[in-house]
DNA sequence: ATCTATTCCTGGCTGC
DNA sequence: TGCAGCCAGGAATAGA
């Protein structure tokens, strides 16, 4: 489940191996990670240049020369750096300096090549570690519903996901099903301050490796063991020893301590 | 417009 | 040891 923080990673151990490089040949051998056609996308990256890779939220984009390749790790998306392709290998470019891997097992990720930015990655909302408190605390106001699935829409607030909804949550004392309208000001503030601190603590520890998550060096992150709510349902609260709730809002799993959470 | 449910996908886990 | 059945979840999509 990589959201911003393990994205960031992927991209900082990427960018020194890729950037200035060439791209000799591409291979992708998944119709549903890679819609725009295997060949025709193989076609279009050959003896092509990388100028830059950024992100934004959860989405990579890799500035070519020629058009732009856009990548998303879904659920199980890993960029691998000179690892041997293997049954799960969805992607492969053979650079002047070595290669990079595309491997996804479930195949939520995506890897396209676009002439131009694609609208996807123009209609997310401001990345969640650039985004103002105004701008924040702005369009808290404009929603109605729970904040919790609201920090998982994109267009809202981009790069969070699950676990560092409920991590953020948990350190701002907000109850997950509290509605954003009704968010003080002050309130607002605190989950503000804890989106920052949280998701730059997580990168600072290359990210939370709950399932089988990794950088671009095949290394695990460390955050998942400095996560205090997320899959600890059960387990007593770190800061008042009520044990750990998990109920599902919107489908979601979400894991919140219900005495220092009050609604 | 907004919210909720469903779908994709497969390894891993549970229980028989 | 094997296997059916269920679960996880990001985001698009369909339905209410």
């Amino acid at each position: 489940m990589p959201e911003l923080p393990e994205v960031e990673t992927v991209v900082r151990s990427i960018s020194p191996h890729v950037l200035g490089r060439t791209i000799q040949y591409a291979q992708f051998f998944s119709p549903r990670v890679t819609r725009g056609g295997l060949d025709t996308t193989a076609k279009a990256i050959a003896q092509v240049t990388i100028r830059a890779v950024r992100r934004r939220g959860k989405q990579i984009l890799i500035d070519l020369d020629r058009g732009v390749l856009y990548i998303h790790l879904g659920m199980t998306g890993k960029l691998l750096w000179n690892e041997t392709p293997g049954k799960y290998t969805r992607a492969l470019l053979v650079l002047d300096s070595g290669t990079l891997l595309y491997d996804d097992v479930r195949q939520f990720g995506r890897v396209e090549f676009f002439k131009n930015v694609p609208e996807i990655f123009d209609r997310l909302g401001p990345d969640a570690m650039s985004i103002t408190f105004d701008e924040f605390y702005a369009r808290l106001k404009t929603h109605r519903g729970a904040l919790k699935p609201l920090l998982l829409n994109q267009t809202f607030v981009a790069g969070i996901g699950n676990i560092y909804a409920d991590e953020l949550l948990f350190a701002a004392r907000i109850h997950p099903r509290a509605l954003a309208r009704r968010i003080s000001r002050v309130r607002a503030k605190s989950m503000y301050k804890h989106l920052t601190e949280v998701l730059q603590l997580a990168i600072e520890h290359r990210g939370s490796s709950i399932s089988d998550y990794v950088d671009a060096a095949g290394e695990r992150g460390a955050f998942q063991q400095l996560h205090n709510v997320y899959g600890r349902e059960g387990h007593p609260c770190p800061r008042c020893g009520a044990p750990i709730r998990r109920i599902v809002i919107g489908q979601r799993g979400t894991h919140y301590c219900p005495r220092c959470q009050r609604a």
